[in-house]
DNA sequence: TAGATTGTTAATCGATTAACAATC
DNA sequence: TAGATTGTTAATCGATTAACAATC
C-alpha cells in the first residue's frame, strides 16, 4: 500500500479513466464489500485485470499478491490521486437551472466541492436564496474573489458570456474553470475542464444510426 | 464528395471525436468561412493534419486535392455521419432542475431532439407546463409509449430510480436512451449513454493538483 | 502550368494484453 | 505448504503521424 510521492505523469487516457475507478470503489465500499481482486473489480468495469493492475502501478502499489485489494485502502487510494482529500471552494456564475441543478446534486459536496458564492446578472435574481446562498450581481465577482480564496469557478452561464466570465474567474485567481457553457473559452494558467454536454447526444445518434439495436 | 454506403465502423476512439469536428464545422459557418483545409482545421481543433484526414477517411472522401473541404459540404456530411438529417422524438423523465435546463437548451432542437413528453412522480408537478409541454405522471409513461412511437428516453431523476425508468423505457421501444443520473443503468437491446457528469469534475481535480498551474 | 492539398500507405509510437516471477 | 493474486516485463495490437503519389 504504498502511493508514489510527488507529481504524478500518467498517460491522458489513465487520467481519464480514474473516475470509473472511483465511481465503482464507491459502489463497492457501500455494499460493504471489503476486499477485490483486479479480477473481479475489472470485470465489474468492462476492462481487463491485466489494464487495472497496469492502470494503478502509474500511481503506486495498493495490493497485496495472493489476497487483492482492500475495497477502503484502494478507494482512499485513488481519492488521494484524485486530490480528493482536500476541499474545493467554488462560485457558480449563471443562477439558471443547470446552476441550480448543480448546486443540488449531492455528489458535488460528497467529493468536496463546496460552493461559496453564486452569482447571476438577472436583476430579478440577485438576493434569491438557492441552495443556501444568496444570488449575487456578477458585478460583485470581482470584489468577492478578491476577498475569498476560490479555487474553482463553475460557468452555467449562456454561451456569449462564458468567455468574459472566464476571464474575471482567473483575474480573480482560481485554479481550476469548470465550463457548461457551450463553448470553448480560453484562458492562461488555468485548468479548464469543459462539459460539453451535447457531446454525449451525438454520441448517442451515431450509435442508433450505426449499431441499430444491438 | 462522397459519404462510405452502408454501415460504418469506425473505431471507438474516431467516433468519440465526431461532436468535436461537428462542432468546430458549426462555429466555421458561422464565420460565413467558405473553405477549410485540413491544416486550418486540425490546428484549430488542436489535433494533426494527419489525423484529421484520417479519421474522416473512415467515413468517405469529402474533400478535394489542392483546395481543402468546402466547410458547408463537410458539415453536411457530418451530420450524416451522426444520424442528424432526421428528427429524434423523445420523452423526458425527471423535471428536476437538470430536466428543465435540457428542455431549455436550444442545442437539442437544433439538433434533431424533439421532446414529446416529460414526466414526473412528483404530483406537485404534474399538470405544470415546462417548456411548452405539460408535465404528466410517470404512471402514464408506458401507453404514451405505447402510442407514440419514440426512439429517445432522457433520464434525469434520482439514480434511486432510473433503473426502473430504464425499463420502462426499453419496454416501450426506445432505440436510446441518455441518462443524467449518477449511477450505471442496464438494458438489452437500447443503447445508452451515460453522461456521468461528475467525472468531469474529479478530472478537473486531477489536473489542478497534479498540473499546478499549467 | 505550378502550387496546394487531398486520400492513403507505410513507419512510428503508445496503449493494451499476456505471461510470469515474486510473495502473501 | 499450496493456492491465489499482485506488480511488472515483454509481446501484441491499434492509433497516430509522416510521407507522398494523385490530382484539382
Amino acid at each position: 500500500m504504498t502511493l508514489k510521492p510527488g507529481p504524478i505523469m500518467a498517460p491522458l487516457v489513465v487520467v481519464r479513466r480514474l473516475p470509473m475507478y472511483y465511481r465503482h470503489l464507491v459502489l463497492l465500499k457501500e455494499k460493504g464489500v471489503e476486499r477485490i481482486s483486479s479480477r473481479e473489480l475489472s470485470r465489474m468495469m468492462g476492462i481487463t485485470s491485466s489494464q487495472l493492475r497496469q492502470d494503478l502501478s502509474y500511481f503506486g502499489e495498493f495490493g497485496q499478491q495472493g489476497y487483492g485489494y482492500r475495497v477502503g485502502d484502494l478507494y482512499q487510494a485513488i481519492c488521494e490521486i484524485l486530490g480528493l482529500e482536500k476541499e474545493y471552494r467554488a462560485v457558480l456564475v449563471g443562477v439558471g437551472n443547470l446552476g441550480r441543478a448543480l448546486l443540488n446534486y449531492d455528489n458535488f459536496r460528497k467529493r468536496g466541492l463546496s460552493p461559496v458564492g453564486i452569482f447571476d446578472c438577472d436583476p430579478g435574481l440577485i438576493g434569491e436564496k438557492v441552495g443556501g446562498l444568496v444570488v449575487k450581481s456578477v458585478d460583485e465577482l470581482p470584489s468577492f474573489l478578491g476577498t475569498n480564496d476560490i479555487e474553482v469557478g463553475i460557468i452555467t452561464t449562456p454561451a456569449a458570456s462564458a468567455q468574459e466570465v472566464a476571464q474575471v474567474l482567473a483575474g480573480g485567481g482560481v485554479k481550476g474553470i469548470w465550463n457548461f457553457a457551450p463553448c470553448a473559452i480560453c484562458v492562461p494558467d488555468v485548468v479548464v475542464e469543459n462539459a460539453h454536454l451535447g457531446d454525449g447526444l451525438l454520441r448517442l445518434f451515431f450509435l442508433m444510426k450505426h449499431e441499430g439495436g444491438n
